[in-house]
DNA sequence: TTAGTCATGTAATTGGTTACATGATTCG
DNA sequence: CGAATCATGTAACCAATTACATGACTAA
């Protein structure tokens, strides 16, 4: 069975234990959304296909008047899981419109080319402050628990990656911005040089 | 106007130089795929859009039975595109099934996530590797018009940042790997401390 | 009591890929 | 002459967001 983007998120969510889709939802805003979003509307029918195809299955948990289901992985669900998590790696996408722009800058508007690079460093710097924020709230989440629990290992390695990443990215930007103000206001340009 | 993913990579395209929808794809596919790619299926569709609002305009360019049509930016589109340039940005948007991967693997199969690390990173060094071979190709491409032509200035700066964050990426996901293999082997554990 | 959150779901629309279909020209 | 490349386009399908719709429970 070939699995969908939402069905990998789904499976590798209910392999530490049971879900509701809504959890799943907010388990995939804080953490994963940065590089696997997903929303509802994804959600909730990739449940229902996952269950037909005997992958997970939901146990009814509804409190009171309000409905529940969490859903657990099968024995065949966690084969699949396995399976998925040991192919080579293959979806490695990126939309970066701030990128798009610093590409065309020199061409539609080359006075502002400067400030494109510095906005879209900031971009970048405001992505590493949201992401240390979710980072320290799942530390401290996890650490009443004690030692031994280890609450989200890799939650935290996936928020550690993308602070770094997004700071080191605002850096260049922040130096490619220099650069371009300098051949923008004196210097020859032209020679090779970056 | 509202400008969709494509409007904007073609109007940019065409700011540079009239351009025909068989040059756009092969622009987009060496150096701007990697972060703003774009199918035929949606840029032709595209074209004629952005020519029926008035920002493109297309020029017969058939040599002998080959039709061909160039297009290039009106007046209104020159507006529109300094105008989506000074727009601060918003689209930023990933998806990375290594990173994926490793957030699940302590879940899924703890023995193999210093395995998927290090796939992860020679994913990046791969990637790197190919952005460093295109960006060869333009500046040797780019050369012989001598200078002042400054061919494509944009094309190797996001080239050069393509292959610079890749190239960090693969360090980063490595020493991930280390780290996983230390625990994994010997080591207490536990300890928060990476 | 009302705002917030828990909880599930669908419908409309948009976005995008892949595959298909067609045909001319050019270069080895 | 055959393969590669130039060149344009459509149809089927899949992916995904947004907005909508519904309702219960909880804490201020």
């Amino acid at each position: 069975m070939k699995l969908s983007a939402t069905g990998k998120v789904i499976l590798g969510m209910l392999a530490a234990k049971p879900r509701s889709g809504y959890e799943i939802k907010q388990l995939v805003d804080s953490s994963a959304r940065f590089f696997w979003a997903a929303s509802y509307g994804q959600i909730y029918p990739e449940l229902k296909k996952l269950e037909e195809a005997g992958l997970i299955a939901g146990d009814d948990s509804s409190r009171g008047g309000r409905q529940r289901t969490v859903f657990r992985l099968t024995s065949g669900g966690k084969r699949a899981a396995r399976e998925w998590i040991s192919r080579p790696p293959e979806v490695l996408e990126t939309r970066d419109e701030g990128l798009l722009k610093l590409f065309f800058a020199g061409s539609i508007d080359a006075r502002r080319a400067a400030e494109v690079a510095r906005e879209r460093g900031a971009t970048s710097r405001a992505k590493a402050a949201e992401l240390r924020l979710i980072a320290e709230q799942v530390e401290a989440a996890g650490r009443p628990e004690g030692p031994a629990a280890e609450p989200d290992a890799g939650s935290l390695t996936v928020l550690r990656y993308g602070i770094e990443i997004n700071e080191w990215a605002a850096d260049w930007f922040e130096r490619a911005a220099e650069d371009l103000e300098r051949e923008a206001t004196g210097a020859v340009s032209a020679a090779g040089g970056r």
